[in-house]
DNA sequence: TCTACTTCTTTAGGTTTAGTTTAGATTTTC
DNA sequence: GAAAATCTAAACTAAACCTAAAGAAGTAGA
C-alpha cells in the first residue's frame, strides 16, 4: 500500500509513517504544499493523508487537483480546525474521510481501512505502452497479451518507470518511491541493481530494451 | 548534484562540502555576500544553501535577487537565529526550508532530498541553442533532432558552456564546476583539455565551432 | 505452529564505462 | 625562434554497473 503522508509537523509526519508502516505499508512524506504536489504527479497513490492547514498552500488546492486529474486516491483530511464548514467542504471536494487533530493514530489507520474497503481508489485503470499493459486494478502486467509475472517490487519498479518514462530516475528517487523514507538509513542502494536486473529478465527481450540505464545518473524508460 | 555552499564560517563550509560531496554531490563555496551572488549569475545551481547572516550582506538580499531572475534553485536557509520572523521572511521570499545552527549535517542532508523531490528545479526544461537541444529531464543531448551521447562529465560542460554562452569560463572555473572544491588539491589543470577536446570530438563540426578557446583565458561558448 | 515456498536483501567477483594521467605534438604569443 | 599554452591519443585507474548465488525474511498452506 502507497501512502502519502502531506503534514507539514516533522513530529507528526514521523509518527504516522512509522505506525503505518509496521503494518507493511510505504509512506512517503511531503513536507510541504509544493513537495505535495509534485509527489502526486509522479504517482498515483493509494491513500493521501492530507493536512488542510499547509504552511505554504491550502489542502483544499491539493484535494480540487486531485479531483481534477481525476485521481483515485483514497484522501483522509487532517486539520487542526473542527468547524464544521471545513468538513463540509473537504467531503463535497472529494475527501473520503475527516479527522481532527488530536487524534490517536490507531483511529486514523482503521480509517483508511475503512475507506480502502469502500474501494473508491481501485477504478479500472489499466496503462499501455506499447506491447506492455498493465492492470493496476489486478496488478497483472501483459506482455503482446500473455501475463508475465512479477513479484512487488518488480511490478512497482515497472510502473513506476512507466508512469514517468522519458525520465532519468535516480538510484535515490527510486529507493525513495519503493522504500519509503526508511532508505535515509542505507548507504548503498546496491539492492537496486538486483531489482532493476531481475525485472529486466522477466521483460521479453524487445520490452527490456525500453529500461535503459543512464550510466552515473540513474535509469530510465525511453518513450518511443 | 550541484550544491552552492554561501557560508563565511569557513570550518562549518569545509564539514558540509566534505559531508555532502560523499553522497556524490559536487560543492561550490562562497564565502562572502559577492562571490555568492557571482557564483549565483554563473549558474543554475540545484540547492544552495545560504547563511542568512553573512559579514558582507543579507542572504535575504540574495533570495530576493534569486527570485527576481527566478532561478530554479532549491534554497535551504541556514541561520544561528531561531526567530520566527526571520523563519517567515525567508520563507516569504521563496526558501524552501530552513535550519538554524547548531544543526546535524545528517539533518541538512535529509532536507536537501525532501527539497531536491519536490523537483522544483527540474520541471520539464529544455534548453534550445540553434541546432543544440538539451533535455535537462531525460539529460539528452540532440544536435538537429538527433541524439548525440555524452558522458556525464561532457554533459555537464556543455551545459555549463551553454547556460554561460558569451562568457569567457577559465579553467579554474570549470574545474569548481564540475569537481567542485576538491580541485584545490589538483595543482594541473591538463585533464580539463581532455574532456574538452572529447566534447569536441563528438559535437558536429557545426556545433563545435561554438565551442572557442580563448588562449590564455580559457574557453567560450560564442552566442550568435 | 511447522514447513515449504517465495521474495527480498546482501555479498562478492566480474564486466563495462568513464575519468585521469602521461607524454609527445601542435599552436599561439611575444 | 623560444616559451608557454593547448591539443590529442593512448595507457592506466577508478567508478559504476551487472549478475549469480546464498542467506534472511516474509508468506501461505497443512
Amino acid at each position: 500500500m502507497k501512502i502519502l503522508i502531506a503534514e507539514d509537523e516533522q513530529a507528526l509526519q514521523q509518527s504516522i509513517a512509522i505506525y503505518l508502516g509496521r503494518d507493511g505499508n510505504i509512506c512517503e512524506i511531503a513536507s510541504d504544499y509544493d513537495d505535495a504536489m509534485y509527489k502526486i504527479s509522479l504517482y498515483d497513490y493509494e491513500i493521501i493523508i492530507l493536512d488542510i492547514n499547509l504552511i505554504t498552500g491550502s489542502g483544499l488546492d491539493i484535494l480540487r487537483l486531485l479531483k481534477k486529474e481525476k485521481k483515485k486516491a483514497g484522501v483522509i483530511i487532517i486539520s487542526a480546525n473542527n468547524s464544521l464548514e471545513d468538513k463540509l467542504e473537504g467531503l463535497d471536494l472529494g475527501a473520503d474521510d475527516y479527522i481532527t487533530k488530536p487524534f490517536h493514530l490507531a483511529e486514523l489507520n482503521s480509517r483508511i481501512k475503512a475507506v480502502l474497503r469502500r474501494g473508491k481508489y481501485g477504478g479500472d485503470e489499466t496503462i499501455v505502452f506499447n506491447e506492455i499493459k498493465i492492470d493496476t486494478n489486478s496488478k497483472t502486467v501483459y506482455i503482446n497479451s500473455k501475463i508475465i509475472s512479477l513479484t512487488r517490487k518488480e511490478y512497482d519498479l515497472l510502473l513506476f518507470f512507466i508512469t514517468n518514462k522519458g525520465r532519468v530516475l535516480s538510484k535515490e528517487m527510486i529507493a525513495e518511491h519503493l522504500w519509503g523514507d526508511h532508505s535515509d538509513l542505507v548507504d548503498s542502494f546496491d539492492f537496486i541493481y538486483v531489482h532493476i536486473n531481475n525485472l529486466r529478465k522477466k521483460l521479453t527481450r524487445e520490452a527490456s530494451r525500453y529500461l535503459r540505464t543512464v550510466y552515473g545518473s540513474g535509469y530510465k524508460f525511453i518513450e518511443e
